[in-house]
DNA sequence: GCCTCCCATGACACTGGGTGTCAAGTATGA
DNA sequence: TCATACTTGACACCCAGTGTCATGGGAGGC
C-alpha cells in the first residue's frame, strides 16, 4: 500500500528470483559440473528464461562468485575503522578477517561454494579477478592512511599483496579441512599468518 | 633430407604461422582494443583461418599471453638452482627476476604487450591465472627445499604469495615508466620490494 | 473502479568464441 | 611412384551473451 510495502514487494521479488537463480545454479553445478551445465538449464530450473537469467548476473560465473563483490568494500571499510596509529599487520589482519570470519560463520553453505569455485578453472579465475580489485582497494585505503602516493611507493601495493597472499593461502587451507572442526580455526590461521607477515608489514622506514 | 632438418623444416613452419599470427593480434588488438577484434579478424590478417588459429592456440586471450606459459616452470628451476641453505629472500629474488630481467631486455616489444594485458581485462584475468600457477610451483619447489609440507605448513604457500606480490607491484610500475628510461631498473625495484620482505621471509622459525 | 504508465519478463534474432568432423592438399618415406 | 601421415579449410554446430520488441501485470493517479 504505502510507499514503503510497495518498494518491498518489488524489491523482494527480485531478491526472490535471485535466490531461486543461485539456488538452482549451486545444486545443478555442484552436481554436474561447471562446464556440463548450460545457462539455461540453470534458468529453466529456476523457472525464467535465460534472458532474465543475464538480467540478474552478468555472466554464468557470477551466478556463483557474485557475493564475492561487496567485500572489497568491505575490507577497505574494515582498515578504514581501525585506529590512527596501530600498526599495519594489526590493522591488516582484521581487515582480511572480515570475509574470513563471515565465512566462518556460514560454513554449512560456504564451504561447498569455495570448495566450487577453488577447483574449477573460470570460477578461480574470477574469484582471482576479484582478488585483484580488493588489492587495489586495500593499497588505495593503506596509501592514504600513511600518507603514502601509492604510485610512487612501492609498500602500499606489496602490504596489501602480502595482505591478500595470507588470505588466500589461509582459504585454501581452510577449504580442505574437514567439514565439522573447521569452523573457527579460520581466525587461528589467518593469525598465524598475520604473525608471520608482521616483521615485514611493520618496518615501515622508506 | 635427413630427420633432423625435416623436423626443423616442419617447426619452422609452425613458428611462422604462429608469429604471423601473434604479430597480426598484437597489432589489432593494440590499435582497436581487445573487444573491437574478432578472432576471424586476426586469422585472415595472418592468412590463414579461424579454425586454424584455435589449432595453435586456445582461446583469443592466449595468442597475447601464451608467452607467460613456460614462466612457472623457469621460476621454478631458478629457485632449484640456488645454493642449499641459502636464504629465502635471497632465493626467492633471484626466482623472481628471471622473467623480470627477460622483461627488461625485450622492453621495446615487452612493454606495449605488458600494458595491453593490464589494461585489459580479460587479459588480465588470464595473468592472474598464470600467477596463480606460478605460485604453485613455487610454493611447492619451495617447500621440496626446505622439507616443509605445503598442505600443512602455511610458510610455503605465503612465501611464494609474497614473492609474486612483489613480482606484481614492480612489473605495474615498471610498466608505467617512461618507454626509454625504464629498461634496467625493474632489477632495483624489485630489489627494492624484497629488502622489504626480507624480515618476513627469512625469519623461518616454526 | 478505471485508466495509464512503468517495469519485469519472454521470445527471437544475432554476434562471436570455441569445437568436431570431414575432405582435400602436401610433403615424406619406402 | 605409391601409400602414409600431417596440415589446412570448409562447414555445421553448441553455447555465452546482447539488442530489441511486444506483452502483461502491478502501482498510482483520477
Amino acid at each position: 500500500m504505502t510507499t514503503r510495502s510497495e518498494l518491498s514487494l518489488a524489491q523482494r521479488k527480485r531478491q526472490l528470483v535471485a535466490t531461486e537463480l543461485t539456488d538452482a545454479a549451486l545444486q545443478l553445478l555442484a552436481l554436474k559440473g561447471f562446464d556440463a551445465v548450460t545457462v539455461d538449464e540453470i534458468a529453466t530450473t529456476a523457472g525464467v528464461s535465460k534472458r532474465t537469467f543475464f538480467r540478474y548476473f552478468a555472466s554464468k560465473e557470477d551466478v556463483v562468485v557474485q557475493f564475492l563483490s561487496g567485500m572489497g568494500a568491505d575490507m577497505r571499510a574494515g582498515l578504514a575503522a581501525r585506529p590512527d596509529g596501530e600498526r599495519p599487520s594489526e590493522a591488516l589482519l582484521h581487515s582480511v578477517s572480515v570475509p574470513l570470519t563471515t565465512c566462518g560463520e556460514h560454513a554449512e553453505r560456504a564451504l561447498p561454494v569455495v570448495r566450487l569455485i577453488l577447483r574449477t578453472p573460470a570460477l578461480l579465475a574470477r574469484f582471482l579477478e576479484h582478488q585483484a580489485e580488493w588489492r587495489e582497494e586495500l593499497t588505495e585505503e593503506l596509501a592514504a592512511r600513511l600518507g603514502r602516493d601509492p604510485e610512487a611507493d612501492l609498500y602500499p601495493r606489496l602490504a596489501a599483496g602480502m595482505a591478500l597472499a595470507a588470505f588466500d593461502a589461509v582459504l585454501r587451507r581452510w577449504s580442505e579441512g574437514e567439514d565439522t572442526e573447521s569452523t573457527a580455526d579460520a581466525g587461528a590461521l589467518i593469525g598465524e599468518a598475520f604473525a608471520m607477515l608482521a616483521p615485514a608489514l611493520d618496518s615501515v622506514t622508506s
